[in-house]
DNA sequence: GCCGTTTTCGGCCCGACTGTTTTCAGTCG
């Protein structure tokens, strides 16, 4: 970073021209003498997302219909403002700090609290008569904007992606002024990749795919002075839509050319002189930018995104009369402050640098021009791995191959957590077979003592919540274990004041330490459960019950908002691998980025202890 | 519609690439 006398830019001489109840709080109907009376009274109320959802829509509505395009921009930001929230808009509401949202002002205010109220908006209603739902499904294919969107249901009828697929086989597209062959040829393409390839990519999948092409790249083109991913993979998504990666060099072209003709290319969608975009053979799109090196700095933070920090990024430039692109920062009189690092992007607007987990317009700004941005966990943090099988239930390794690969990697301790007896598939264990494991780990503990190792396993059990909230094995089985984790795997689909107030029950068995994958979702392809997730906090923090990050690449649960809420709220977390095999270890690696981007500092998370602190904690 | 080191008006991020054009609108990230 630069700093003292030397500037952190250098001055160049170039010139450029569904509706979701949500009902009551379960806490509250806990403590509710009846319940079930009062539930019915209640009125249904939005959650987060469906109003988040509601404004984006009357966003794209009103991009369609060609109205203003900043009043356009307020409904989107609002929407987006909404989904990054905390907190239910409800309790911001009752607290009266709504207008206090950046983006929420004094109308979408008043919007939400009718949207809270009555469930419906009658600004959404009147746009859904203007712009059917289908219309907007439009805006889904790639090259199809809200002018394509509006002509073609103007002129052609089209209002589903269904008419717009059987006019474009009709060949009906090309009466349109302005839709040639190759615009007709896009639009196929684009629908039959919204048909085949409707999903996101895993994190970890991703990651291994910028890997490859990164090496592959450096292969091409050896002269080549830097290649990265940018994109949301470098903020650490769960999920991926597009690879993005930046490289620098002197001349961009030949980069660009050596990147469409790699091996893993299928198609071509663009290139030119500084960037191109491509489809892989996997069907994921991946786009490449390159800059000369000095512009590094610039290009690397404008990739990275998120579009919503960059926005507000060069806002905050703007109030300093700088306008920054990729390029870097132009002055008033039209000369280019050029970065060649991204430390330099942030300390010209006298920011600290934004680690890029955090880059999602949440607040990272006011900290960065505060200093108290948080000093970020590190996967050389990790001390030990609270959650792992063998082949004591559905593990491929036996306990000692399980200690020897964590010890490998650098930990310090593990747990055992083989799954209770409850799950029929998985063989698991009972208090009899838990006496048993008991005693090989003794061995395994006493053979590291004698070899003078400080490394250690820890006798646990994942134990199965009940489709009542009953655990599956009795407390004096758990009682003399060193760690308990206790997770849902069945019934999942509970309404929400059920599974809710299942889950606390068990969060208030004292033996339970950990509660494990806390919603049960499976990226791609299963919602988590409908907890009431601000009930499921408070009382995680009421009763010392730690929180896990389950780092499987398709669980990432908790997820970073919550990861969040929770360290507002002071509750314990742990990273954990959920192993059921050696290699599954290195899985803490996405745990340890989804507790970034939740802002977690190491000291928050539970096994970056010293295992004296931890077992202290979970004896309380 | 939001917002304020240009605070109740007048701004609102910025550039590359494409297609169908002859100078630019639309789309994307």
């Amino acid at each position: 970073m630069a700093t003292g006398t030397s500037p952190p830019c250098y001055h160049t001489l170039q010139h450029y021209s569904s509706i979701a109840p949500v009902q009551t709080r379960a806490l509250q109907q806990l403590s509710n003498r009846n319940p079930s009376k009062r539930i019915e009274t209640l009125p249904m109320t939005l959650a987060n997302h469906d109003i988040a959802r509601i404004f984006r829509e009357i966003a794209d509505s009103m991009e369609i219909l060609g109205e203003d395009r900043f009043r356009i921009l307020a409904y989107r930001r609002a929407g987006d403002a909404i989904a990054n929230l905390p907190r239910p808009l409800a309790e911001y509401r009752a607290q009266q700090n709504l207008e206090e949202v950046p983006g929420i002002g004094k109308t979408i205010a008043e919007k939400i609290g009718v949207l809270l109220d009555t469930g419906s908006l009658p600004l959404h209603e009147r746009l859904k008569g203007q712009v059917p739902t289908g219309v907007l499904d439009l805006l889904r294919v790639p090259d199809i904007g809200p002018r394509s969107a509006k002509r073609l249901h103007d002129e052609l009828g089209i209002a589903s992606l269904d008419e717009l697929r059987a006019a474009v086989e009709a060949g009906a597209l090309r009466g349109l002024k302005g839709f040639g062959a190759k615009t007709e040829q896009r639009i196929r393409q684009g629908l039959d990749a919204l048909a085949q390839h409707e999903q996101r990519t895993l994190m970890s999948t991703a990651l291994v795919a910028a890997e490859g092409l990164i090496a592959a790249l450096r292969a091409a083109l050896p002269d080549m002075e830097r290649v990265s991913y940018a994109g949301s993979l470098r903020r650490a998504r769960p999920t991926i839509g597009d690879l993005d990666l930046l490289a620098a060099a002197a001349d961009t072209g030949p980069v660009v050319r050596a990147f469409t003709r790699l091996s893993e290319v299928a198609r071509v969608i663009s290139a030119g002189e500084a960037k191109a975009s491509v489809v892989l053979h996997s069907g994921v799109q991946a786009d490449l930018l390159v800059v000369p090196p000095a512009q590094w700095g610039s290009a690397l933070q404008h990739f990275t995104g998120s579009q919503a920090h960059n926005i507000r990024f060069r806002e905050l430039a703007l109030e300093r009369g700088l306008s920054f692109s990729e390029r870097g920062f132009r002055q008033a009189d039209g000369n280019l402050l050029t970065c060649a690092d991204e430390a330099a992007v942030y300390a010209t607007l006298d920011l600290a640098w934004i680690p890029p987990e955090l880059r999602e317009d949440r607040g990272e700004f006011v900290a960065a021009r505060a200093g108290t941005l948080p000093h970020l966990i590190d996967l050389a943090d990790m001390r030990g791995d609270l959650h792992m099988h063998s082949t004591w239930s559905d593990g491929r390794a036996t306990i000692a191959q399980m200690a020897e690969a964590a010890r490998a990697r650098g930990l310090d301790y593990i747990a055992i957590t083989d799954h209770s007896a409850y799950l029929g598939v998985t063989g698991g264990v009972d208090a009899e077979r838990l006496r048993e494991q008991a005693a090989e780990i003794a061995q395994i503990n006493a053979a590291y003592a004698d070899q003078g190792e400080v490394f250690r396993v820890l006798h646990g059990v994942e134990v199965d919540i009940l489709p009542d909230g009953e655990l599956a094995l009795p407390d004096a089985a758990l009682a003399v274990l060193d760690i308990v984790v206790a997770s849902l795997h069945v019934s999942l689909r509970q309404p929400q004041e059920q599974i809710t107030a299942r889950l606390l029950r068990a969060i208030a068995n004292p033996h339970v330490d950990i509660i494990a994958h806390p919603t049960g979702r499976i990226l791609e392809r299963r919602a988590g459960a409908d907890l009431d997730m601000e009930a499921i906090l408070q009382a995680a923090v009421a009763h010392n019950t730690l929180l896990e990050i389950n780092s499987g690449p398709d669980r990432l649960d908790l997820d970073a908002l919550h990861v969040r809420r929770a360290l507002e709220l002071g509750a314990g977390i742990v990273i954990n691998s959920d192993a059921h095999n050696p290699d599954d270890l290195d899985w803490l690696r996405y745990g340890v980025l989804t507790a970034r981007r939740g802002w977690a500092t190491a000291d928050q998370v539970a096994n970056t202890w010293p295992p004296a602190r931890l077992r202290s904690h979970v004896a309380q």
